[in-house]
DNA sequence: CTGAAAGCGCTTACAG
DNA sequence: CTGAAAGCGCTTACAG
């Protein structure tokens, strides 16, 4: 438990050797005699010797290191991105220096990610970006920023960034819940004006026209993202004197307050009504019944930010300013053909046998 | 965005001072001119200076950061802990640096806290420490344990831990519900033996005893954690030809599941089944119905392991050895009297009205 | 109130 | 295959 210091320098002596060698073999350097790289290992090993990671990143010029400024440490989706992103590190020999936003000290946050300590930032959203920028100007480190879109503006053009295509993936979930024959859908939207909130909006709006449905704003039900709000406005939409046979809820979170809501009716999911969320979170598969949901590409993101980040670093320029990854459906059971046969010229799945 | 790094000798030039100045003018130390400060500010901004980390560790012969190895990302009481540590370590004036376990790596993961990068660690388990110590007597740096125990024991002598009460707490609980009027009580346990699991349920069998109760295996079903886990053993609790009227589930999590069981089941909860949890994790209070629970001082204990590991550093040894802080009962609506009048003997609250 | 010098522990061209 | 020297950007006694 002593904290006294061994240095390279110690072990150089311990091995009879220079510096260099010592060094050289710490790093797996080629040109070392087996002999040599032998004993000095043996030193290293006698002396607990530890490399120094300051002076390191201080003498290289790089550390080696990547910063990830994150919005909170319990939004389930955080542990996805943070997956993608180790793995493209870990292969690429990067360590990873995880920050969390300190509320009132976004200056700080940024702050801790000096030059010295990390080679770049990946930046996960939502957090008031506007409130980093000027440290993030003064920092001069590159900076990638992955927006896995609930809270905040995914379209800033000051760093390349990494998003999922919010859109398509509502156009996805209409589909789905279109060809099981709902025509009567509704939507647990949010408060916020966020470009990815916005986005799903407009994915469930006009996959109703499309289908020739009028939209009806009593089925646009105002959440915030929470499994609170998601019961609530999931209730609300219940309550409607014709009720939907279909929620489609802005992220799973709200979905499972909608599923919440539906059994608390005396309803069930998906006979009575169908529920599909937007995110695929672990969570999803996990609950009862599990949830029908759009996926986005979670550790995907994470992933290319990384490699994105590198590039940077490396001086080969980001491959695309904003990267647009796919959405996908994930069918599982929350789902299934609406219980009243409305239109008989729907053919698709709605008269099916399950 | 330009990488170029300005430097402490830069900024000196441009003020037109020594580099000490500079230095002094940066840390805040006194003995400065009120004028050259100014004068030494207005470079810095000028110029955009950022203290370069590693140099400056290497210097001082200090980081004033702290590791933090985290176990997961997801779990809800992770950002509790952090949420302690965070307040105390901004208050000492040190950054917290947290990694997160990556499979299979656990020499990596406690190799990137070297020296010079971070002064101390802290580590929260459930981890497998025993993968750690090899890694951790080579690296000679401070450690703490915070043990917020559902995965591993939390008596290792090597090094300081913090922990709950989980043994007083588990009483807290069966307390709660025996004064309600309960005599049929079911614990939905874990698979892991791990000295906190064990110390709950000790707390159930004790507190059951010492009632008056006789112990029946049937109403211990197995879980591990999760939902769904506390989902099945709550099913298999009601099935029971004498179903209990109450159920203590070993954390909060499998709570959930157990609500979610007892509604499926067709009874409502507290009505027909109390069900109580233990941590009080953020979501207890936001589900439906909000969870009774025993609070886990997490906070407290972030808070708790980072004054300890700031005594290690500063050479003044921990306060303790192993730091036990109090469990707490927070009631919410998910307990409620015994529907079952079995017992008139038991005054309590069993006759009150609701 | 201000500064010149040494040194923190390492790596990097450059020689041999 | 091995090494002596310079230097990374900062802080710390120590003088003045």
């Amino acid at each position: 438990m002593s904290t006294a210091t061994v240095t390279l320098a110690d072990v150089a002596v311990h091995a009879g050797v220079s510096k260099m060698t010592v060094s050289k073999v710490v790093n797996r350097k080629p040109g070392i005699s087996e002999a040599t790289r032998t004993r000095v290992l043996e030193s290293v090993e006698t002396l607990g010797y530890t490399v120094h990671a300051s002076a390191r990143a201080l003498a290289a010029g790089r550390a080696d290191t990547l910063g990830v400024l994150l919005p909170d440490l319990y939004s389930q989706y955080i542990s996805e991105i943070l997956r993608g992103s180790d793995e493209v590190a870990l292969g690429a020999g990067q360590e990873l220096l995880i920050s969390t936003t300190r509320v009132r000290h976004e200056q700080r946050n940024i702050g801790r990610f000096s030059p010295g300590l990390v080679d770049g930032l990946l930046i996960v959203l939502p957090n008031s970006l506007q409130s980093y920028e000027r440290a993030l100007n003064t920092l001069r480190l590159p900076v990638v920023v992955i927006a896995p879109g609930e809270e905040e503006a995914s379209e800033n053009p000051q760093f390349p960034s990494v998003d999922a295509d919010h859109y398509t993936g509502a156009r996805l979930a209409m589909d789905h819940l279109l060809s099981l024959g709902h025509r009567r859908i509704g939507f647990i939207s949010s408060t916020t004006h966020s470009a990815p909130s916005l986005k799903r909006l407009r994915g469930y709006r006009e996959g109703l026209l499309t289908a020739g449905i009028a939209l009806d704003r009593d089925l646009e039900a105002t959440g915030d993202f929470t499994q609170q709000t998601g019961f609530r406005a999931a209730r609300t939409l219940l309550a409607l004197p014709e009720p939907p046979t279909a929620i489609f809820a802005i992220n799973d979170v709200s979905a499972f307050g909608a599923i919440e809501a539906v059994k608390d009716w005396g309803l069930r999911v998906p006979e009575d009504v169908s529920v599909i969320g937007f995110d695929d979170i672990p969570q999803a598969s996990q609950v009862y019944p599990p949830l029908t949901t759009i996926r986005q590409p979670l550790l995907e993101m994470g992933a290319a930010g990384t490699r994105q980040l590198l590039n940077l670093i490396h001086g080969v320029g980001a491959v695309s300013d904003t990267l647009i990854l796919p959405t996908e459906l994930i069918v599982r059971s929350s789902t299934g053909p609406c219980p009243i046969s409305t239109d008989s010229s729907h053919p698709d799945r709605a008269g099916r046998p399950m």
